[in-house]
DNA sequence: TTCAAAATTATCATATAGTGGAATTTTCAC
DNA sequence: GTGAAAATTCCACTATATGATAATTTTGAA
């Protein structure tokens, strides 16, 4: 049941030449951190705190060594996922996805739940033999029922919409992401927060250019998307966010295009081409080649 | 003594509309789970970890909300004393050092006193009535002390090192900076980490490179320049970090002035600043323009 | 190798983390 | 407002985190 932090916490401690003694004078007895460092016990969140503050070290990087320099559990399944999903690989989305409903089962939390939804979402795209689209519909729906509900969006509720934005109707889309901006903005110093808002903004607006819309309706959504691109230039004032720069120029040229300014859209798009291959960024660009080819 | 975490789980659960029962089912009791929201009771790291995880919440986030959206003490400390020295704080940087220096007596760890140091350092460069290069040399050298002692350099060994450098030796920091990079590796793919180490791989080249340097040696440190620059490509192969592409451009363009293909390196230079340029990074543009000026 | 000092562990005592269930408060449909 | 159900808190009790001190192991200089 216990986890063995202590174990870690002893190789950090000796890796900077500190010792027991020392470490513990002023947070706990020698003999308890000892215990602790064994695996003989487990440790108090306060104490904990105040031994890596001595020890010059936030919780992050000690839970990153601990994970033998590996991410958290929640970034992992989502990164297997995804993965797995780009793959095509039914198997190992069936396995995921079996996981999750067992500890959904097991402990009734419903944000297991979403995330096998997540999954069964992936797999419906994936594999052709995936017959049920009632399940997808409801699903879907609980899935943005909870994020409606959610009064503030980390890390977890943008990722989980990240990966389904594209399974929504453009309206709803547009209101959740809407929500996804005005709810995870307090974050907007914490780089993963910042990344994962960044990526909702930059594919919804993809999104609603379309044509990778399944909805073929004749809205075009132009007041919509420059509201998110004036949102992208907000959150990307940072000099130092080239990346998130450059795709806004690509963004910027594409909607461009869509209302009419043709020359002007695919001169900027062309200018963030070259700008990555000046960088040696090969396939980044081709990935916004590809995407020009795409929309002319 | 006890931080009271519990108030800020509180918080999350309710925001996430999860009820107190839920979260404890499977984890801890209901009773205990509520005398910790109250902050009648310091919690097990055990159980933290699992409520966490049931929240799909991981601790670094948790704990940037739990200090009002800031990031962690320790972060903080290097942000607050490298803008007192920027904006040339004195009085700032005094009262930073005193605090370090408190806590250095109070636990009797190391640690502490390097922090000082650090400022001192800052302060003697900064502070014109500063008088005492004794102790200014006798810190760099403990500070040096524990840099090469210490196993494995994580967040706070590197922004140390990035913060003195300057005042270092060359050799010395050929050296520092090779065991910077070595002992470092196992992070490559934690962000901050990985940011902190291309810092001081980009610092140790300019530094290098002069004329910036207090050392008026002529030696050319050509070898050494072109190990530390591979060391950088090896690590920014991401595509994704264009700033880092850019910074590496600026760089390969110094070196080749430095090596007589001034035409050459002044095209890279330019190039870079012409990149900035076209991704409105105006500040940074102007601060490599600034260097180009510098340096030829 | 030897011995003393430093570092760690073992033993036992105590404070407090954590449990089960009854009592209380909150919520919300009517 | 009223009452029933859900959510939370209170209380008495148990398990275990933590401390004081003695015993043991490790270190390192001679």
């Amino acid at each position: 049941m216990m986890v063995e932090y202590g174990k870690t916490l002893r190789m950090i401690r000796k890796q900077k030449g500190i010792t027991l003694k020392r470490l513990a004078d002023g947070v706990c007895s020698v003999s308890f951190l000892s215990k602790f460092e064994r695996g003989d016990s487990d440790i108090t969140l306060g104490l904990m705190t105040r031994l890596l503050e001595k020890l010059m070290m936030n919780f992050d990087e000690f839970l990153y060594i601990h994970h033998d320099y590996q991410p958290d559990n929640l970034e992992q399944f989502f990164k297997t996922a995804s993965t797995a999903y780009l793959n095509r690989d039914v198997k190992q989305l069936k396995q995921l996805k079996s996981g999750q409903i067992k500890k959904w089962r097991q402990y009734g939390v419903e944000t297991y739940h979403y995330n096998a939804l997540l999954i069964e979402v992936y797999e419906s795209i994936v594999d052709k033999d995936y017959r049920n689209d009632d399940v997808q519909e409801k699903d879907i729906q609980l899935l943005s029922e909870y994020l409606f509900r959610v009064e503030v969006w980390g890390y977890y509720e943008l990722t989980l919409y990240n990966g389904t934005l594209l399974l929504l109707h453009p309206d709803m889309v547009i209101m959740l992401s809407r929500t996804a901006y005005e709810k995870s903005a307090r974050f907007k110093d914490y780089n993963k927060v910042h990344d994962a808002i960044t990526s909702v903004l930059f594919n919804t607006i993809i999104y609603l250019l379309g044509p990778v819309n399944q909805f073929h309706e004749a809205f075009s959504y132009q007041k919509e998307m420059s509201e998110f691109l004036s949102y992208l230039e907000i959150i990307t004032i940072p000099e130092s966010n080239l990346t998130e720069r450059v795709h806004l120029l690509q963004l910027k040229g594409a909607l461009d295009i869509r209302i009419g300014n043709k020359d002007e859209g695919i001169a900027k798009i062309k200018q963030a081409i070259q700008l990555l291959h000046d960088l040696n960024s090969t396939k980044m660009a081709n990935n916004i080649e590809q995407y020009l080819q795409l929309i002319i």
